[in-house]
DNA sequence: GCCAACGTTGGC
DNA sequence: GCCAACGTTGGC
């Protein structure tokens, strides 16, 4: 099984949202390393830290499990749509989504300097400086870390 | 809202 | 294939 962290801004999805929708698409990623890790990393059932960055405070607020792997973006060949690419084909899609489901909201956000400041979580890619990827790959020693403090109090 | 960091594009 | 220009991300 393989663990990951899928930012999104909350004001555009958050994981309210996702508790109350159960499952839901996530299309949207048009960034070739974050969708390489989409499309070629994600398994079903693999499980993801739920990440609100631009928010007050920025950090995990719970986990999600992969519902489904990747298929083409459909909105990638829905012109005037915000994720159109004229690029992409029913032949050559380019981009991937996948669906997650809710597995739990934690009772307190994580917030990122708390992440920074966490031992063991030295490594984790949403902690370095300008690390802008969507979708980054997550130790399985970090995401039971991350999950353990989310749990606390 | 600012701006640093980063990815992408396109001229050459 | 270099790199300047541009657009976007995301912490602050």
């Amino acid at each position: 099984m393989n663990y990951w962290l899928m930012k999104c801004e909350p004001s555009a999805y958050s994981i309210d949202d996702l508790e109350r929708d159960g499952t839901t698409s996530w299309e949207g990623v048009r960034n070739f390393q974050a969708r390489n890790y989409l499309r070629d990393g994600m398994r079903e059932g693999d499980k993801v830290l739920f990440y609100a960055s631009n928010a007050d405070p920025s950090g995990v607020t719970g986990i999600a499990e992969i519902a489904r792997e990747a298929y083409p973006d459909k909105f990638a060949t829905k012109k005037g749509h915000a994720y159109y690419d004229e690029k992409a084909t029913a032949e050559n899609p380019i981009w991937y989504m996948v669906d997650i489901r809710f597995v739990e909201k934690f009772p307190r956000i994580v917030p990122l300097d708390e992440l920074k400041e966490t031992p063991g979580l030295e490594e984790m890619v949403v902690i370095r400086k300008g690390s802008r990827l969507s979708i980054q790959p997550v130790t399985k020693r970090e995401f039971d870390l991350v999950a353990k403090v989310g749990k606390r109090r």
